[in-house]
DNA sequence: AAAACGGGGGA
DNA sequence: TCCCCAGTTTT
């Protein structure tokens, strides 16, 4: 065999030149400029399905107001939350913190820097691990995400199918063959900032390319067929009324809201009360949606008059469903108080950035607060 | 193995 | 529109 096309020496020059790419061309970011673990780790969560611009100003305030991983670990989960507001997947800072507290209770405040404490931290997976322990602590420990599948399985023309666990395991095998001794902080970077800039998901810029001579996918003609990947279902819709309930007398000016659950979606955050229907059918029906509405919230203990009057709709969008909320303009019965232990409040433009709101509801009560309407 | 879990931006 | 993003936890 010809050595220009053995595979083992093909790693090598992939290692080499990619190494080489990043030294030169890597992106400042706020968090490569730190040597802290802890913010390496905030960074890390921070990214999970986030892309690097949107987590950038966010990244910023929160280690801007929590510092150190003691500040964190003190601060109250209402404030914290307050700071990952627009984020999304709020399980993630969550989690973040109650890691951190473990983390001055077992650790003495000092990110464990083994696989086996790291791991054990909340909401520190297989990629979270791998990017502490080589970013932080140089430690040749792959760190494979949706970037590095992608650039890997078309470096090497790989077909398994990278929604399948066993394909993230096998190339983590691979990803660590890779780390060019000593150097796993850059070349890990290296990996996912390749997928970013270069070797992106849609219409990858082969040309600019610092590998592109040993890329076995564009040999085969393969770079724009992979990787594999099969396809997530559709969100499924729901249908729901929501109530614009304005308060009157001592309430005047304010809205009555609610919080979420402790657990579950968009858990412990604040929402315009609202009910689901059963199909599409019913959410064409304001009467029938005034009578779910004041049905629903009677059943808290919460007696309103909503109106037929659609104020207007919004849409929330998750990964796994979807949200169409009409909102009904309503009002309060006379002597309508909330009492304390229920979850429900009166809320005026006053303390509104005092709570954690989902953004379809702090959209939706921005509008009324601001301009004094809501439109669709 | 599959579903739950936000939100936004690029093509 | 559709894709997918520096993924993890729960079922």
């Amino acid at each position: 065999m010809s050595a220009g096309l053995d595979l083992e020496e093909n790693k090598r020059y992939f290692s080499k030149e990619l190494l080489q790419w990043y030294q030169r061309e890597r992106r400042d970011l706020p968090w490569r400029r730190s040597r802290d673990p802890y913010h390496i780790w905030v960074s890390e969560i921070m990214l999970q399905q986030t892309r690097v611009e949107t987590v950038i100003p966010y990244f910023n305030r929160f280690v801007d107001r929590f510092p150190s991983l003691r500040e964190l670990a003190e601060a109250p989960e209402e404030e914290v939350l307050k700071h990952w507001e627009g984020l999304g997947y709020y399980s993630r800072v969550r989690n973040l913190q109650t890691a951190v507290r473990e983390v001055v209770e077992h650790y003495g405040g000092r990110v464990p820097s083994n696989k086996k404490d790291v791991s054990s931290l909340k909401g520190v997976g297989p990629y979270t691990a791998g990017a502490i322990l080589s970013i932080a602590y140089n430690q040749s420990e792959p760190a494979v995400d949706g970037n590095v599948m992608r650039v890997l399985s078309r470096y090497f023309c790989l077909e398994d199918d990278i929604a399948r666990s066993s394909t993230r395991i096998s190339i983590e095998g691979l990803a660590q063959e890779l780390i060019p001794g000593g150097e796993a902080a850059d070349f890990n970077q290296a990996l996912m900032e390749h997928g970013a800039m270069v070797c992106t998901p849609k219409s990858p810029s082969c040309l600019d390319c610092p590998v592109r001579e040993g890329c076995l996918g564009r040999l085969h003609g393969r770079e724009r067929e992979l990787p594999v990947k099969t396809k997530a279902k559709k969100p499924r819709p729901v249908f729901r009324f929501a109530a614009l309930v304005e308060g009157t007398g001592s309430n005047a000016g304010k809205v009555l809201v609610r919080q979420r659950p402790d657990s579950g979606l968009l858990a412990r955050m604040w929402e315009l009360p609202h009910v689901e229907v059963p199909d599409a059918m019913e959410w064409e029906s304001l009467s029938l949606g005034k009578e779910y509405l004041e049905t629903a919230l009677a059943e808290d203990g919460v007696r309103i008059l909503a109106t037929e009057h659609a104020v207007g709709d919004a849409q929330h969008i998750f990964t796994h469903l979807v949200w169409n909320i009409r909102v009904l303009a309503a009002r309060a019965h006379e002597e309508q108080y909330v009492e304390e232990r229920t979850s429900y409040k009166w809320v005026g433009p006053e303390d509104f950035e005092s709570y954690v709101w989902p953004n379809v509801f702090r959209k939706l009560l921005t509008e009324y607060f601001i301009h004094n309407k809501i439109a669709g």
